[in-house]
DNA sequence: TATATACGGTACTGTGGAGTTCCGGATATC
DNA sequence: GATATCCGGAACTCCACAGTACCGTATATA
């Protein structure tokens, strides 16, 4: 966390609103989906965090820190690994991932992507932090559904699965980032079907 | 293009010099790949372009119109149609892309859409002009070269040429922007062999 | 040679946003 | 109740950059 002045917490006064923090975050991460780190301004994020701008400066020093900050949090706020979907099946495993609430999580964490991408050469930190929270979770998930398709015999034991993991991330990216439309059901259907399980050489089904 | 002050041409007084057009533009397509385009100053493209910021007002009036203008004409310095690789198999032509300087034009593509990703929100003028120069053309040759499979009977005639148009550039985007990794010969040769293949169902050789 | 425009360079103006300060009101401890 | 801190909000300072104006010089026409 940025702020280390509360373990010295003070005894007399008003306390911060701890509640505060998160929905500073959370309005930070809208701004930034929706404007991008440039165009975001600090007036911004109060504003739609029904706060004033000290209270903001209050609790981070700096707007690249209070950005570095919402964009670490996102890591947190992500499918944990051990309640994976587990059909039985890599198509079955792949498509479960396909699900309204995960849809917009998805459709927002590349929104914020979007924002901050031509920060990353300018920031290694802020690049690391976007690395671990929107990249790795993903990955990880991915990577967890074919190790269980090898493990099956689903697909050949010595299946690229790094590569492998990266294929709906790359197709989604491009989807929104360039092509700018939208990542629906269809589309992630479609690259299951039509990229990712050729790829991991499956035999056809379907 | 931006101006329309030339056709009414001066008689008098020194010329303006035409090739210093192109030498301003090739300079903020460098700062924006290098920078981002809110981190990109006028200062800047001047100085790469070792002219004056007045010489650089005289031919466009404002920052976001020179932008405009130098992703717009990356457009006419992409490879013809007409004088594509013929290899006689999918795996060769698109093998035969990947060239020293054909990669070098890419990774300078990807900076500059990382530097005005975030801008293409807020300038759909931008985001027409960007798609134009940095995904159509490479789509465009890609679709050639699927068509060509379809024809000879080498990938099946119902194959969804559009989504596998796709696969290479995001692979290639997901990988500069997100992952931040060098998009190397290797990298492509992997992503071919291992994903573009397979997905146009090929059966499978090599 | 006189005139008119472009050139690189410097100095200027105007503006938007980062970050700070202060206010009246709210909420906590002692 | 006295004190101390937080709150939302508004007003402020400071600065970087977009855009303009001007200078001395270079290059064109007539």
């Amino acid at each position: 966390m940025t702020q280390t002045d509360l373990d010295v917490a003070p005894k007399l006064g008003r306390r911060r609103d701890p509640s505060l923090d998160g929905t500073i975050l959370d309005a930070t991460l809208d701004v930034l989906a929706e404007t991008g780190y440039d165009g975001m301004t600090i007036d911004m994020v109060a504003a739609r965090a029904k706060a004033g701008k000290a209270t903001v400066y209050r609790r981070w020093t700096s707007k690249p820190e209070l950005v570095l900050d919402a964009v670490a949090c996102m890591k947190y706020k992500d499918v944990d690994l051990s309640s994976l979907p587990d059909t039985g099946t890599l198509r079955g495993d792949l498509v479960a991932m396909i699900k309204p609430p995960s849809i917009r999580d998805s459709e927002r964490k590349l929104k914020v992507m979007a924002g901050i991408v031509s920060m990353l050469t300018r920031s290694p930190e802020l690049a690391d932090a976007a690395y671990d929270a929107l990249v790795a979770p993903r990955a990880a998930a991915n990577r967890v559904f074919f190790q269980r398709a090898i493990d099956r015999g689903e697909i050949p034991a010595d299946a690229d699965i790094e590569r492998l993991c990266m294929i709906g991330p790359a197709m989604a990216s491009y989807r929104t980032l360039m092509l700018r439309k939208a990542v629906d059901r269809e589309f992630l259907i479609s690259v299951i079907d039509g990229v990712i399980l050729p790829a991991a050489g499956v035999t056809a089904t379907a």
